[in-house]
This record gives C-alpha cells, sequence and structure tokens, in this order.
DNA sequence: TTCCAGGTGCATA
DNA sequence: TATGCACATGGA
C-alpha cells in the first residue's frame, strides 16, 4: 500500500491493506460517526474519511497524527502473509483485509475499554458521545474526548447519569488512581509487567486491559478474549476453556501477531452473528 | 418479556 | 485456586 501525507490530507493509494469499514467495524474503536463517509474522533482531533475508485482520502488538520493513528508506517500484508500460514485465520483475513490496528489516545482507551464492559457497542458509542459533550472542550462542530483533570470535576453520578451504569465508580475510582503522564511512563514495561499494573487498577481485568495493552499501548503480543473470542474458541477449537486460558493458548500459537490475529477473528465472527453483515 | 453485550470484583469453599 | 453471583442499562 503506498499513500501521500499532504497539509490538509492522506491520500491512500489501493484498498487490499486499508478499508475504513474495516477497521473501524471490527470493534477496536467507538468515537465515529457513518454517513456517507466515515468521520472519526479521536482524543481532541478528527478526520474525516472518502472512499473512491482508487483508495481513501483522509481529509484532516492534523495529518501526521492520523498517519500515526491509522498506523500507515506498518506493512499490513507482511503481518497478513505471516498470519494467513494459520489456517484459522485464512478466511478471516481475507474477510477483513482492509484491518488495521489503530493507535488510539491511551488516555481515551483507558476510559473507552472501561465503558465497554458487558455492554453493547452501540451503547458504548453513545455513552462515549455523551462523556465528550459533557466534559470535553466545544472545537467548533465537535467536542474533544476530555482529559483527566476535566473528567475529575465529574461526580459518579454525573457518570451514572450518562449511562454509564455500575461502571461510573469504576470510571470515578480510575480517575483518582492514575493520571496520563503515569500511563505514558508504563509504556515502555514489558507487556506483562505493565498488565499487572493495569489489572492492579479497580475497574480493568484481564480483558479490558488487555485491549488497553493492544490499541493503547500498540503491543501485538495480547489476545483480549472476550465472550465473542470465548465462542470462537469453542467451536474452532471444540473444547471449553476458561478465558486466561484461551488466551495463554493463543497468545502461544500466534506471538507477537496475537492482537492482529484476535481483530480478524473478532470481524468475521461479529459479521457473522449480525446477518445484516459487513460484507463487501 | 427475556436475553445479552468487547467483564469485573468480591464472597465463598 | 476456582466458582458463582451481583452489578446498570438499553438494544434486539
Amino acid at each position: 500500500m503506498d499513500y501521500k501525507v499532504f497539509k490538509d490530507r492522506i491520500e491512500i493509494n489501493g484498498k487490499e491493506d486499508f478499508d475504513i469499514e474495516h477497521i473501524l467495524e471490527c470493534g477496536q474503536v467507538f468515537s465515529f460517526v457513518k454517513t456517507d463517509h466515515y468521520t472519526c474522533y479521536s482524543a481532541d482531533k478528527k478526520a474525516e474519511i472518502f472512499e473512491d475508485e482508487k483508495g481513501f482520502k483522509i481529509v484532516t488538520k492534523d495529518p501526521e497524527y492520523f498517519e500515526e493513528y491509522f498506523d500507515l508506517k506498518t506493512d499490513y500484508s507482511k503481518i497478513k502473509s505471516e498470519l494467513s500460514k494459520h489456517k484459522i485465520l485464512q478466511n478471516p483475513i481475507k474477510f477483513g483485509h482492509g484491518i488495521r490496528i489503530l493507535r488510539q489516545n491511551l488516555f481515551e482507551a483507558v476510559i473507552s475499554f472501561i465503558v465497554s464492559q458487558n455492554n453493547n457497542i452501540k451503547r458504548i458509542k453513545n455513552i462515549l458521545f455523551k462523556i465528550r459533550e459533557k466534559f470535553g472542550k466545544n472545537i467548533g462542530d465537535f467536542y474533544a474526548f476530555p482529559t483527566r483533570v476535566e473528567l475529575l470535576k465529574a461526580t459518579e453520578d454525573d457518570f451514572a447519569k450518562l449511562g454509564c451504569g455500575y461502571r461510573a465508580k469504576y470510571l470515578y475510582g480510575i480517575l483518582r488512581q492514575v493520571d496520563e503522564q503515569t500511563l505514558l511512563e508504563w509504556q515502555s514495561l514489558p507487556t506483562q509487567e505493565l498488565r499487572n499494573r493495569l489489572v492492579g487498577l479497580i475497574g480493568i481485568g484481564p480483558k479490558v486491559a488487555d485491549c488497553i495493552l493492544l490499541f493503547g499501548y500498540g503491543k501485538g503480543d495480547v489476545f483480549p478474549v472476550d465472550t465473542w473470542m470465548h465462542q470462537m474458541y469453542g467451536q474452532f477449537f471444540d473444547r471449553c476453556e476458561n478465558r486466561e486460558k484461551i488466551r495463554n493458548n493463543l497468545t502461544k500459537i500466534f506471538g507477537n501477531l496475537s492482537g492482529y490475529a484476535q481483530q480478524y477473528l473478532f470481524f468475521l465472527m461479529r459479521a457473522k452473528q449480525n446477518k445484516k453483515g459487513i460484507e463487501k
């Protein structure tokens, strides 16, 4: 895939390694809107993505930020060719060939995946947009994701009123347990140590920690096991295991590319289940 | 109405 | 160490 960064946009040539629908609808991110095109919101930045016959145009005031965000410097054809050696991944990769793992804002990822627990994607999106509107800075035609300092003004009841349910106390608590700087400093830790730190925070369990590691820290050697992956494992491997065992087994198989493997599997599983499908 | 969603924390054995 | 249950809420 080749692409070019301009002052006000990025132009992507080809669709094999970049498909905005695959990228956004594979469950890794919640702050986007679909109209006749997709609009992405990350932290205090925004990009609109348009598809044409040749590829995609990412229109934004912050092209460098979104070059990083969409992980454009990484060669996904290499990743896919490596992962395609595993029979179980051949169909999922074919189906979700345009998936890329987003490099999301760390703090936003932490809050987002706490909200995501035992919740459905539509509702997660609503709650996160409400959090933006209520506590984030108004940037013209959208709201930035609030900083920790901005969110510290929120009471537990404020979160509950936005529909967070029992997660309100986790959000209220997490803001008082860790700040953005500390989260950033943990970046250099080995994955397991970093995971231990995250799981040590009230409101973050193994699954949410793995999502933060993968989508916030860009650690490929984790495999988030949620209800869908639990189902998938039962179907493919024809046996029942607990989530921690599934996670351990699959990271052993996929190594540093575990997180990528997980996304291809998740996307296909959910599309099948939704029936309406996100097929092309 | 009932079930379920990108789970977690806590009590109990 | 492992298992079971409560927890909020709205979409399907």
